[in-house]
DNA sequence: ACCTATTGATAATA
DNA sequence: TTATTATCAATAGGT
């Protein structure tokens, strides 16, 4: 991909594709890293070059990722894993694995995927469904708001009144520092942290 | 790695996230096959995106490279994995357990259920999703509905085509049967079974 | 989804 | 294998 685009084919002079290999196969688990960092995604990578030597990279721990990778892909054709079933032996993997086959596929119905699969009928009690959700979730969202807004009013309230009084104070600190009343007929100007004039005669 | 640097590290806001993951997957996945083919290796690569949805590549069969990565790593370490078939059985059960109570949880919200566990983030992110979703149904809906419109026009259509035959046809009978033709001076009407009068002079 | 300025990866070479 | 570097590819941020 440099000096010169090539294609992409297997790279017949030996020597080159070892070559090719090794810094290629280093940028490849870079970007796995860099995936699995950036995105919170959980990536497994297992390479193994043409001598049978073998590189791997899991964010976790490979077996885990394997077995959840094992139970997705059985998810899609039930039926080619006897081995496993029989592992489990019990029923409640398989009523398990059944209901979330339902799951999955409904939440994908829910985000607009797979919609050929249903009939119009059940397209419709989708929508009704998203409906329902979406003015529930809009509605919680106003009322978070509200609830906010008026909490903020109130402190505000507050905030407000504990100035007054801190005024109020600080004049009642000013009258005895000055041997001043407020009848006296002196006249003052005070001018407070809050820039606010008050005007005393 | 472009328009700026970023830092790898977890990207905290999920959309972001998603558009990034979106793009870096293929990016990795093309580069995993290209590393496969240039260089004759085997490679496998398994990515769970955050929200459990499964990415695979494989050079040969999934399988195959488990397999042989197994044999490498059982190798390796042959003492710390005191059964492994156990615990790949239990930490299965475990993962399609937790991975259930997520979708399930979803599903909920995604009904506008359970909406006091989501911050105000979570919630918008919950309403786009549904807005998307809903759109995507309003739509397939639409689609739906016009092909089936457009279907009866079309039938309406070819009726009314062999109707007009049929009658020509029932015109035919008729003049063979009463040995008029259409130019004779005799004048008749006739009303076919569709409640169409023919005037013919 | 598309665009594009910029960074990153890497083919050829030594 | 490592280092260099000219070029091509990937992608972050924006629309």
């Amino acid at each position: 991909m440099t000096r010169q685009k090539i294609e992409i084919k297997k790279i017949d002079n030996p020597t080159a594709r070892q070559v090719t290999f090794s810094k290629r196969r280093r940028g490849l688990f870079k970007k796995a890293q860099e995936l699995s960092t950036l995105c919170d995604a959980e990536v497994a990578l297992i390479v193994f070059s043409t001598t049978g030597r073998l590189f791997d990279y899991s964010s976790s721990s490979m077996k885990q990722v394997i077995d959840r990778h094992n139970l997705h892909s059985q998810n899609l054709h039930k039926f080619d894993q006897p081995s496993l079933q029989l592992q489990l032996e019990s029923s409640t993997y398989a009523i398990l694995s059944k209901e979330m086959a339902d799951r999955t596929r409904e939440l994908r119905q829910m985000k607009g995927e797979e919609l050929q699969e249903l009939n119009m009928e059940e397209l419709m009690r989708l929508e009704k469904s998203l409906e329902g959700g979406l003015s529930r979730v809009v509605q919680t969202k106003g009322e978070r708001l509200l609830n906010e807004i008026d909490a903020l009013r109130r402190k505000e309230a507050q905030l407000t009144e504990e100035n007054l009084r801190l005024k109020q104070h600080g004049l009642i600190q000013m009258y005895k520092a000055t041997h001043l009343t407020p009848s006296s007929a002196v006249h003052l100007e005070i001018i407070l942290k809050t820039g606010r004039v008050l005007t005393l005669r």
